[in-house]
DNA sequence: TGCCTTGTTTAACCTATGTGAATTGCACGG
DNA sequence: CCGTGCAATTCACATAGGTTAAACAAGGCA
C-alpha cells in the first residue's frame, strides 16, 4: 500500500495550502484563511454543488474529490467547461456580486467546505492580500478556460486528451493528490472526458488506447498513471505557466 | 448618409458608459471615472497593445477600433481567445497583480485609454461599486470566453459564425455602434474569424455564404448586416444572457 | 445464481471540415 | 496604365473524428 495520499487535514488546510501557494501571505492571514473554513459537507457523485448559479451568503471550496462547471447546448449535449479540484473555489460569482451563469456539479464523492461571505469581508478588510490571493485563483481559472479554448480551438484528439492529462497531473500535484509512482485518482468517466474535450466517447477511448501504446499513460479503474511524465509533456508541448502565479 | 455613429465623446465616456451600464454609480464615482481616463493613443491595425503580459501601471480601455487577445499553438496556429469592443478593458491582469499570459492585438485603426493604476486604486477606495463594476466586467469577459468554448467543442460551423455575429451584433448594439439598418462595422478578415472559431479560412468562406443565402447576414466591405437579428439568433440559438449583468 | 446497470471496447461506415492550389476582385503606389 | 498584394472565392480531394450498434467486463442486488 505505498502512496498513502497523505493524513487527514482540517478542513481549511487545503484552502490555505492553495492562498499561500498562489501568495505570500502573513501570519495572521493564514490563521484567518485556515479558519474561515466551515465543517465540510459531504456530497454524492453526480450531486449539484451550484444550481445554475443560484448563489447564497458563502463561497464554497472544495476540499476532496472532483467536480466541473458546465453548460448545456440546446440539442441538450453538455460542455464541461472547467474541471475542479480540491482546493478550488466552485464559483466565483461572489466576486461580482452576480449570480453565475453555470452549475457545478460533483463527479465523484466530494466534500465540500463553506466560508461565509460577510466573514471573508472582514478578513480581507484586514488582510488585502487575502483578495489578491483570491483574485489569482481566478486568473488561473481563467487561465485554464483559454487553454481548454486553445485545445478546442486548434489541437487534435490526440493531443488534447495528453494535455488535459498533463494539466490534471500538475494541478492534483499541487494538492499533493498525485502518489509517489506517478499515479493519480481521476474519477472521470471517458464520456465526461469527451464532454469536456468536445470529442465523442468512442474517440476518447481510440485516443487513450493510443496513450497506452506508446507507454505514455494508463488509466484503469479511475486512475491514471503517467509513467513518462516528460514525454507526456513534450507531446503535446504542455507549458504550465498559465497555471501558476508569476 | 443615415446612421452617422455618434458625436464624438470624451475618452473616459464610452467606460462610463459601461461601466454604469453593469453597475449602479453615484455621480461622485462617474464623475471619477469619467476624468480618470486618459488622452487616447492611437494604434494602427495590427499594432501590440500589450505583448505577452508585460504589464506596467494602467490599465488599458480600448476607446475604438477592434481588437483581440490570443494565444499561439505549438506549431505556430495561433488561437484568438476574446475580441475587445470599445469599452473592454484590454487585460485583467492588474486585477491578480499578475502579468496576463496572453498578448493583445489590434485589429484595426484603434484608440486606447489609460487609467493610472495609482489613481484608480484611490478611485476604487472612495467608490467601493467601481471595483465592482470593473469585476463585472472581467465576469462577462470570462462568460464570453466560456460561450466561445461551448462553440468549440459543441457547435457545428453554421452555429459558430453565426452565434458570434450575434455576439457581436449585442456587443457593438450596447456601445452604441450598430447603425439603424442593422449594420455594424467587423473589420476583421475571414481568416481572423477562422482563428477564434477554429476554423479553416475556406470553411469560414463557405459558411458566411450559407448565411447569405438565408438571407440572415452579410458581410461585405468590412461591414455586416444582419436583416433579420430574430431569425439569426433563433438560427443559433442565441441567448445574451451571459454578458450581461443582473 | 443470474440479471441489471454502467462503463469500456470494437467494428463498419459516414460526413463535416481541412488542405492545397488556382482564380478573381480590388485597392494602392508609381 | 500597369504591377503588387491582400482578401475573398472556388474546386478537387483527403481525413480526422462522428455515429450507430453491438459485444464485453465488472459490480450491485434481488
Amino acid at each position: 500500500m505505498r502512496g498513502a495520499l497523505r493524513p487527514t487535514l482540517s478542513p481549511g488546510e487545503i484552502w490555505h495550502r492553495r492562498l499561500t501557494d498562489l501568495m505570500d501571505l502573513s501570519e495572521g492571514a493564514r490563521a484567518a484563511v485556515r479558519d474561515a473554513v466551515s465543517a465540510p459537507r459531504s456530497y454524492q457523485s453526480r450531486e449539484h454543488i451550484v444550481r445554475d448559479g443560484l448563489e447564497d451568503t458563502a463561497v464554497r471550496v472544495l476540499l476532496s474529490g472532483f467536480a466541473c462547471r458546465y453548460k448545456y447546448l440546446p440539442d441538450g449535449s453538455r460542455q464541461i467547461t472547467t474541471f475542479i479540484v480540491p482546493g478550488d473555489i466552485c464559483d466565483f460569482g461572489f466576486l461580482s456580486d452576480s449570480p453565475a451563469s453555470q452549475s457545478v456539479v460533483t463527479l465523484s464523492h466530494s466534500t465540500v467546505g463553506m466560508v461565509d461571505l460577510d466573514r471573508l469581508a472582514g478578513i480581507v478588510e484586514q488582510y488585502p492580500e487575502v483578495m489578491t490571493a483570491i483574485l489569482r485563483c481566478a486568473a488561473i481559472e481563467h487561465g485554464a478556460t483559454n487553454e481548454l479554448l486553445v485545445s478546442l480551438g486548434g489541437r487534435n484528439a490526440l493531443h488534447r486528451v495528453s494535455h488535459l492529462l498533463c494539466e490534471m497531473h500538475f494541478r492534483l500535484n499541487k494538492a499533493g493528490l498525485v502518489r509517489e509512482d506517478g499515479s493519480f485518482d481521476l474519477p472521470l468517466t471517458q464520456a465526461e472526458l469527451g464532454e469536456a474535450l468536445g470529442l465523442s466517447t468512442v474517440h476518447v477511448n481510440r485516443t487513450v488506447q493510443v496513450l497506452r501504446r506508446l507507454g505514455l499513460a494508463t488509466w484503469r479503474d479511475k486512475v491514471v498513471t503517467l509513467p513518462d511524465p516528460e514525454g507526456m509533456r513534450s507531446l503535446c508541448s504542455f507549458d504550465p505557466g498559465y497555471l501558476q502565479a508569476r
